[in-house]
RNA sequence: GGUACUCUGGCAGAACGGUUAUGCGUGAGCCUGCAAAGCUUAUACAAGGGGGUUCGACUCCCUCGGGUACCUCCA
């Protein structure tokens, strides 16, 4: 498989002989996650799935940022802890990509959990006299790594005479950035040069080269983590370890709304439960399948919709299949082998969803077609149902499950349906429709059959 | 200002030095008691402007322009 690296700007081989090892950088926790989040984590979700199912052993470790200032003057205007903030948006994370059918890391780490892995790691900078103290904090010494830069591109002259006002004077060099900061203020931890707290980019050098070793195979991020953090993160860990770090960079491109990058200060975030609720997990995971992970994708009502059309057609196949009863009359195999090779080297070639969904789609239209014809066999209907899983698990994309009581009586309705269709009482069979219809079941007539459906429930869909 | 990325039909969106996919939308039709869903089929002067390389450019190069991101808060 290749995957575009940042660092090289060239699409590199992903060694998959052995067990991968992908460090994502995670959320900060000082407030709702949101769909720019979901679409990063979602884009490594699938990686990782992708490739678990070609039987490769996958370390994921994604890390959750529960020391900074953002969730220390969050807890401050509350009137609680930093703990209980960290603490409350973990849940809520889990809450969130639960619901969007994320699958969880090898490992969640947290900073605060990692303070004596933090504190050794910048010993050794001190040891080796990359780092220094001053009477602020602990500063990486940029000038100590001459490769600074090679990441975003950035050239150190121009960073520095482009740098804003310089508020610690006490730096040897305006690029130089903590590290460890002062402070006598909870929550503070203790350290050989005083008591404070970490920097922002030291904890994920320290926790991924903790789990995963000085050299890992993938390291990922939004593309607007590229610039400082995973530059400084390069720098610390290789100027530390003397190795090369991750083999691999691998950033995703923002979600915007109306081509703005979302922020607080813009008032356009839209947070992951909102999007859930009115949409489901199925419709954001297809949404933010639709383009390639590097790219920009545009938010809008209007993409979802389209998405949900998408989605529509989708379960209309899954019904279509486990309902099937005919005799097979079409030669299927050559076809369904070939949308699965596409799908897969689609997915080989850096993670082309886009292209991976077009395969997915065509092989749910060859089966609405089959089917629209009454040519779908029920062998048939079992090759491309395991086919359309395999598909699916990947993606990431589930049918609500019902029970069998709930079948029993949509069933029971239909044949009821049925009888009252032969004996002309239309009124008296629509009345039954419209009864399924408000449980969300959609009847579906076949020439002599009818099946049904049971569409997820999209609260987007009635509005507008 | 610097750097990077980007500009493809009404919208979304990929691949590719040589017929520009695919999806949505839209039109028509099929199926149906009627619907819905689905299917079939049609649809589009489609590559920011200008120049160059080439037998041939959406693809490579130059230039001008628009957009976005980053330039120590960021997924």
């Amino acid at each position: 498989m290749k995957i575009q690296d940042t660092l090289l700007n060239s699409k590199q081989e992903l060694d998959t002989s052995k067990k991968v090892k992908i460090y994502l950088c995670g959320v900060t926790v000082y407030d709702d996650s949101h769909i720019g989040h979901a679409r990063t984590i979602i884009v490594f979700d699938v990686l990782r799935k992708y490739l678990e199912s070609k039987n490769v052993e996958i370390e994921f470790i994604q890390n959750f940022t529960d020391v900074d200032d953002k969730i220390i003057n969050r807890a401050n205007s509350e009137n609680t802890t930093a703990e209980e903030i960290s603490t409350k948006y973990i849940e809520n994370y889990f809450k969130d990509f639960d619901g969007l059918n994320v699958k969880h890391a090898t490992r969640y780490p947290k900073a605060t959990e990692h303070m004596e892995d933090i504190v050794k790691f910048i010993e050794k900078l001190i040891e080796k006299q990359i780092a220094y103290t001053t009477k602020n904090g602990v500063y990486f010494s940029v000038s100590k790594f001459p490769e600074y830069g090679k990441l975003s591109k950035k050239k150190i002259e121009e960073l520095q005479s482009g740098v804003r006002i310089e508020i610690d004077e006490a730096k040897k060099d305006p690029l130089d950035f903590a590290v460890w900061k002062f402070s006598d203020r909870e929550p503070v931890w203790n350290s050989p040069w005083g008591k404070g707290r970490p920097g922002w980019h030291i904890e994920c050098s320290a926790m991924s080269i903790e789990y995963l070793g000085e050299n890992f195979d993938i390291h990922g991020g939004g593309r607007d983590l590229i610039f400082p953090h995973h530059e400084n993160e390069i720098a610390q860990s290789e100027s530390c370890t003397g190795v090369q770090f991750a083999k691999i960079w691998m950033h995703v491109g923002m979600v915007t709304i109306n081509g703005e990058k979302m922020s607080k200060s813009l008032g356009n975030i839209k947070s992951i439960r909102h999007v859930l609720e009115n949409w489901g997990p199925n419709i954001i995971r297809l949404f933010c399948l639709s383009g390639h992970y590097s790219k920009a994708i545009d938010y809008s009502e209007e993409l979802l919709k389209e998405n949900l059309t998408k989605w529509r057609q989708i379960e209309t196949c899954y019904y279509e299949l486990i309902h099937s009863i005919n005799k097979n009359s079409e030669k299927i195999d050559a076809i369904i082998e070939k949308i699965s090779v596409d799908f897969d080297n689609a997915l080989n070639d850096d993670l082309n969803t886009h292209l991976a969904l077009s395969a997915f789609f065509q092989l749910v239209k060859e089966t609405n077609r089959l089917a629209a014809e009454e040519k779908l066999g029920i062998e048939d209907a079992g090759i491309i149902k395991k086919e359309l899983q395999r598909m699916m698990k990947i993606l990431g994309l589930k049918i609500p499950k019902m029970t069998e009581n709930e079948k029993q009586e949509i069933d029971d309705m239909i044949s009821s349906r049925e009888q009252f269709r032969k004996e002309k009482r239309f009124e008296d069979a629509d009345k039954i429709r419209d009864k399924l219809n408000e449980k969300n079941i959609e009847l579906i007539d076949h020439k002599g059959r009818t099946i049904w459906m049971k569409k997820e429930i999209i609260n987007g869909e009635n509005q507008k």
